[in-house]
DNA sequence: ATAGATTGCGCAATCC
DNA sequence: GGGATTGCGCAATCTA
């Protein structure tokens, strides 16, 4: 997103939202609740029931990126041995603080070179350069993919709940600025009352005893 | 972050946050401006104050990860020619995409190979492979640590006055309901008043309609 | 223990 | 030109 997009956006949900609010204004509470369980308990795919895309369309990587394989490479950190390179088939990459795994097709490199991370070079073949590592990477990317969405819906999400708050709250704070003024008027009122009913005996405050005439 | 971690630290913040609210309460309001200016103004370094860490803790990579070099490897996508591979010093990445350049010091690719990528190969001698390139990196590596910390950081203070806006709401709306029932009470009183000394006039009421003696 | 979800991070493109 | 943002892939880790 670039920024003119993003402004608009952002300008247009808020509308959206103070639509809605006026619709349905009884909805303010629960935020938190809403906010921990969309957190933890991610089991529901699309929490906010958003029409767009779900679980298929992240399936089919047809971002603009995407075109053909998509690979990425790797690490190789800490290599003075640069010449020798991935033609060597045995010595690359692979290894380096077992980040960013080298991969390109039908080439394999085995785990070497990096003293301290020799140990899993044994554990269970890792790093299949090519085979259903890829498989795991692209479901891992899709996975990732959908996470983020969601990250990203939920900010927003928070962040429109937070302004639909603030709005509540003035409107609140006007209303008890009102209720207050009324009440005070009132009471005013009654107190008047009492000054010119003083003939009739029976002082009393409003609040509590009002039993005048009993 | 492991959620007991990040569910700790919220709760710390939370505390945190309760506590400002007690000591300065007239701060509910302008969550929009802050947020907008926080997203848009980036002039100002840390925004929140945040005594943890500033520029400097993030020009000092220490990160676990980070000991060495820390390379990172790239792209390289749509090549069947895999066997030829970097050691041939003119084909393999670079150019896929214009995504995640190999690197590896010391060695360098030439922009190959990717017909709809061609153009850049001339582009000022683009992607030095170890020069300055690196240097260019690590600051926006710098770069990009910091504008995340801040996002996170913007993020969790969102969510924080969505949870605080949320309670003061709810006191909100208790206070409007006892200042209503209150109101309520004096009302009935004034019309019991009214009915029973009915040759008192002065009829002023602050609301609507209780204009009786008017 | 296998798969999806989350997260920190680096890279590159883009914005300002 | 240089910092700030952002989309994205990778790998580690968490969780169910």
């Amino acid at each position: 997103f670039n920024r003119p997009v993003s402004q608009f956006l952002l300008l247009l949900l808020l509308l959206l939202l103070l639509l809605l609010l006026l619709m349905s204004d009884s909805r303010v509470s629960s935020v938190i609740q809403e906010w921990v369980s969309s957190y933890q308990g991610q089991s529901h795919s699309s929490p906010s029931g958003n029409p767009q895309m779900d679980l298929l369309s992240y399936s089919q990587g047809l971002r603009p990126d995407d075109r053909g394989v998509t690979e990425q490479m790797m690490g190789l950190s800490y290599l003075p041995y640069t010449t020798s390179c991935l033609s060597n088939s045995s010595n690359s990459v692979t290894a380096a603080s077992a980040h960013h795994e080298g991969h390109s097709p039908q080439q394999d490199f085995s785990p070497f070179l990096h003293p301290s991370m020799r140990a899993p070079l044994i554990k269970r073949s890792i790093s299949k350069d090519s085979a259903e590592y890829r498989l795991r990477r692209e479901r891992n990317n899709i996975a990732v993919r959908k996470s983020r969405d969601k990250a990203r819906r939920r900010i927003m999400l928070t962040q429109h709940r937070a302004m639909q708050l603030q709005d509540e709250n003035q409107r609140l704070q006007l209303r008890i600025g009102q209720l207050t003024q009324e009440l005070d008027t009132l009471k005013h009122l009654l107190s008047q009352r009492h000054m010119q009913g003083a003939e009739e005996g029976t002082g009393d405050t409003p609040s509590e005893s009002t039993a005048y005439y009993l």
